[in-house]
DNA sequence: AGCACGCCGACT
DNA sequence: GTCGGCGTGCTC
């Protein structure tokens, strides 16, 4: 007999099912709603098999859709993702797929079955009921004793509110339709009274009087200014360096005609790019489902999309992925998957080209073919934190922010991190606070909060050191509450904040008047100065010491977006560093976006480290030390005999060997994914938490 | 993941 | 003597 075999959205493999009743036909990439521990759950078909022998198998409730949801190229590329990530299938599944539709699940007893089977007060169940408001168990009971017909299927698609008419002569009525229109459409009533900051009452009184009313989702209008595009005779593997405007109109080359997929980090870029790309469909999680929906449903033509994009079932011409070095490509949690090797493996499967592009290429990608185009030398003054006076401002970077005051421009001071300062220390017996359940110091935070940024943790700040009673705590690392205070006693130039979590209202800077925005990385992803004439780093090293490998090139990747924080002109980057010779310097007062990126692939192949090998952490923990070090050790033990010299690492304890209370080590363990996937079947996947490309080696894995 | 089962430590 | 920690097994 045939049986399906059936992906949920759980770190599992796929479960064989038996066919829905009745249904014959094709199965494959079809999503069904199955019974799963006496409830229902919905899932994918990844493929077909003859029924194993053994307990019988249930059946499968009921097709979701008419036709597959996707396509057999899509079935194979997660089962290969599946492979390459060391994660079931279901992980990958969890972590590509959207989200389904809510459900509509009616149940009733077969028409020929004996009422009398029925359990007592569940007589009702002659008739078709919503499953919902019965006992799943009892349900399950009468779906296993096959007495029991089903009905699964999406909701209808109700149409999204749309506004109808102009306006509404009453000003608060008026107010709610007005809120309508700047937004397009609203999903639900309820949506739309919230979004108004209203109640519901209002949008029902709109709706009754014919101002606003259901309708199709409006297919976005294209416009915006337009781009001539840069064509190139090849298509390269990847594209580097130039302006931002002349990568832009590369890109409006390289997707000029037919399908195309282009991959961001992350929505704030996506959207930089969808202002020059007034043609191209987003697709990312901050959508509504019924919008993800109707592109999955239907995916074609100049797609831009976040890492989701890459299970759309459509064959692009190209795939692009844009800032393939960024961060934001790697996955915190479920498969922990960094996107751009996945990409690479979609674009193949498919037979498509792919193309990088960004401004400073990632080791990963230096060896493709590619073309760098030349970089308008950036100006940048470094300032030798060794030499100079003046802390956290020497008198030179003093002097250049007087100068924008005077010339009434616009400055950026880069903080390496929130609050006032990284720590204290006492001067006279060098303690510091730290964390009681971290192995980290206390940040502090003004007027007097002593936080750790790994578990929360908060106290006050001792008055006196309590080790030595030395009055003499001082605080060390400026952060950016520490260089705001600084500023403001030194300029008399208006001051922003500018944080994740804590922006000012930078409007009047927008338009053009003087000011000094004192901010973290967050600033990259903000709103463009047009004014901006100094970038500032008055502790640059800060950046640098994260303890990974690829601290440096991220640091190097940094200084060059900060190049590009106005576009047009460059602003002066001015670094204040203990560390001017770092060679990540070096390549930017070359103007080399490639240069460092090649000394510090050189270093890692030296070192055996990706891209040469693919490394692989492997994270043990527990509340007490000895157990996280012998289950550790375990591991290592398990692989004695298999592993050859230099395949495992450690265990080491991790760079903050204690977080929120537990004991971290890592195993790192090197080798091609083959190899790799061969020793991690000697292990018990229970007895730790992988990450298949690590980009951090601080703080815990997330679940 | 999420849930049940089962075995050792600290407590009303 | 029980409550509850988490180590182990299982889900078609």
């Amino acid at each position: 007999m045939r049986a399906l075999r059936v992906a949920l959205p759980l770190p599992l493999p796929p479960m064989s099912y038996l066919p829905p009743l009745g249904e014959e036909g094709e199965a494959l990439g079809r999503r069904v709603a199955v019974p799963w521990r006496g409830e229902v759950r919905l899932g994918v078909v990844v493929g077909e098999e003859e029924a194993p022998k053994g307990p019988a198998l249930r059946h499968a409730i009921a097709y979701l859709d008419p036709a597959p949801y996707l396509r057999p190229q899509e079935v194979a590329f997660l089962e290969e993702a599946a492979r390459y990530l060391f994660a079931p299938l279901g992980q990958v599944l969890a972590d590509l797929l959207p989200p389904f539709p809510e459900v509509r699940h009616r149940v009733r007893l077969y028409p020929g079955a004996d009422p009398k089977v029925l359990p007592k007060g569940l007589e009702a169940l002659v008739d078709w009921q919503e499953a919902k408001g019965f006992d799943p168990k009892l349900l399950d009971l009468l779906r296993e004793a096959g007495v029991l017909e089903e009905e699964v299927a999406f909701k209808e698609e109700r149409g999204v509110l749309l506004p109808l008419k102009e306006a509404h002569p009453d000003p608060g009525l008026d107010r709610v339709l007005q809120v309508l229109r700047s937004l397009g459409h609203a999903e639900s009533q309820a949506a739309l009274a919230r979004a108004a900051g209203v109640g519901v009452g209002r949008v029902r009184r709109l709706l009754e009087e014919g101002y606003i009313g259901l309708g199709p989702l409006p297919k976005p209008k294209p416009s915006g200014p337009s781009l001539e595009p840069l064509p190139l005779p090849e298509r390269p593997g990847r594209l580097n360096g130039g302006r931002f405007s002349e990568r832009l109109r590369l890109l409006k080359g390289l997707v000029a005609e037919g399908d195309h997929l282009v991959l961001f980090p992350e929505v704030s870029l996506l959207e930089r790019f969808l202002a020059f790309f007034p043609e191209a469909r987003p697709y990312h999680g901050g959508l509504s489902p019924r919008e993800r929906e109707a592109l999955f449903k239907d995916p074609k033509g100049l797609v831009f999309a976040t890492y989701g994009g890459l299970l759309l079932p459509f064959t692009p011409r190209s795939l692009v992925v844009v800032e393939e070095g960024s961060e934001s490509y790697k996955l915190p949690s479920g498969s922990r998957a960094f996107i751009p090797p996945l990409a690479e493996l979609r674009a193949r499967l498919l037979g498509v080209p792919l193309t990088y592009l960004s401004l400073v290429p990632a080791v990963e990608v230096l060896e493709r073919p590619g073309l760098t185009f030349p970089v308008p030398k950036p100006r940048v003054l470094l300032l030798d934190l060794r030499r100079e006076k003046g802390y956290p401002f020497t008198g030179r970077a003093l002097a250049l922010l007087k100068q924008v005051e005077e010339r009434g421009r616009q400055a950026v001071v880069l903080a390496p991190r929130k609050g006032y300062s990284a720590l204290l220390l006492c001067a006279d017996c060098a303690y510091k606070p730290t964390c009681p359940n971290c192995a980290l110091p206390l940040r502090f935070h003004r007027p007097r909060r002593l936080l750790c940024h790994q578990c929360g943790h908060e106290e006050p700040p001792p008055l006196l050191c309590p080790r030595c009673a030395s009055p003499l705590l001082e605080p060390k690392g400026p952060g950016l509450e520490w260089l705001w205070e600084e500023l403001g006693q030194r300029l008399s130039l208006p001051l922003f904040r500018y944080a994740k979590e804590a922006k000012d209202d930078l409007t009047s800077l927008l338009e053009g008047a003087p000011g000094v925005v004192v901010g973290t990385t967050a600033l990259l992803r903000g709103p463009t100065l047009p004014e901006l004439a100094l970038v500032l780093l008055p502790y640059a090293d800060g950046f640098l010491y994260e303890s990974d490998f690829r601290a440096a090139e991220r640091y190097h990747r940094l200084l060059w977006a900060l190049t590009e924080l106005r576009p047009g002109r460059r602003p002066l980057l001015a670094l204040q560093t203990y560390t001017p010779d770092h060679p990540a310097h070096q390549g930017l007062l070359e103007g080399s976006v490639e240069a460092f990126p090649w000394v510090e692939k050189a270093l890692r192949e030296a070192l055996d480290y990706p891209p040469k090998v693919r490394m692989v952490k492997l994270e043990v923990r527990h509340r007490q030390e000895e157990r996280a070090l012998e289950e550790a050790f375990a591991l290592r033990a398990a692989l004695e005999g298999v592993a050859r010299e230099g395949e495992v690492l450690g265990p080491a304890p991790a760079p903050v060997p204690r977080v929120k209370g537990v004991y971290v080590f890592h195993l790192l363990l090197r080798g091609s994914t083959e190899r790799l996937s061969e020793l991690l079947s000697r292990l018990d996947r229970r007895r730790f938490k992988l990450d298949p490309d690590p980009h951090r080696f601080v703080g815990l894995l997330e679940d």
